[in-house]
DNA sequence: TACATTTGTAAGTGATTACTCACTTTTTTA
DNA sequence: TAAAAAAGTGAGTAATCACTTACAAATGTA
């Protein structure tokens, strides 16, 4: 049973991610989870404790994935892994990351970008393949991410396997 | 003399890019342009109206960017031009590119992405530079484009110019 | 069971929202 | 120059905003 205080995140994430955080007030997410409007400002303080709550369950959620990347040994590997993470996002996550990637388009609090906390193991990654300029190529390679992580969560793919693969390619790793 | 139309116009459009659509009200803009909150609505009808006004006085101006292709004749300068052009968006400009990339993740209604005016271009520079998979190519090239463009908005490059060599280089397009 | 704490509600609060209206001032036109 | 049209104002409007308060129900603990 998921308590009230979970509901009110689940669907305060949904609408903020659906509508803008702005454009969405405590008492329309009070009426779609079913509960009062006084009880999310008992749980939460005020809406952007709220924001802040939703950020932080899902800082925890994305955490998790970019450390997926210790899993692979070979540099190679762990490239091709960082490339496919965008088209492998979780549908239930995307109302998530959605609201993440809208956020930093408003103003520089909520600037929690994954590129921030990708950056480093790239570039890693870039040296260890003995690339002239790592750091470089590091920051075209999030400057890609970015617009790839966008394509899916504005739903914008068609081919999702054949860019996925295209890209691949261009760093010559196949499956 | 610019009109207080025009100053309602530009006005709000700095305020949208700065701080959303939603988040800026029109009092606030009245404020800031110095007229009565009235005369918003004399010249734009609704808030919308007057988002749509800007949208379509920028549309222009970014239609002429776009246009700018057509100078080159060879379709590696083609290519070159469009991927220079997140690089080489006029400061005074900028804002109104910002509040473009920031209402795509707001509701569907405003997906009058660059991105979109910009495809069949660039998927006719491809079949004549005989890309195996012009289109695949294409819309490969547009998320990068997105990725770059987001890059220069939020201010999030240091060397703008090594990056953008290092694009071009992969493409074999030198200056 | 008794009492304390937490969880929840309903009805408020003043401030702000987008927008209107009656009116005056400026500009255009005949 | 006189009338008409357009531009501009300031004080309103009801609705909604984030948030508070007083109180009741549920839950935990001794």
């Amino acid at each position: 049973m998921t308590s009230k205080k979970d509901l009110i995140l689940e669907t305060a994430l949904k609408l903020f991610a659906q509508n803008g955080f702005s454009a969405t007030s405590t008492s329309k997410i009070a009426k779609a989870a079913g509960v009062s409007e006084g009880l999310i400002f008992r749980h939460f303080e005020n809406k952007e404790g709220l924001l802040h709550a939703i950020l932080e369950m899902g800082r925890i959620k994305g955490m998790a994935l970019f450390e997926g990347v210790t899993n692979f040994q070979k540099p190679e590997d762990q490239l091709k892994y960082i490339l496919q993470i965008p088209f492998n996002i979780r549908k239930d996550e995307l109302p998530f990351w959605k609201l993440l990637y809208a956020l930093k388009w408003q103003s520089d609090n909520y600037d929690e970008e994954p590129s921030n906390q990708l950056k480093p193991i790239v570039i890693a990654i870039f040296s260890q393949l003995e690339y002239p300029k790592p750091e470089l190529e590091a920051e075209f390679v999030l400057m890609l991410f970015d617009g790839m992580a966008t394509a899916v969560l504005l739903k914008k793919i068609k081919k999702s396997k054949a860019i996925e693969d295209l890209i691949l390619n261009k760093y010559n790793i196949h499956d």
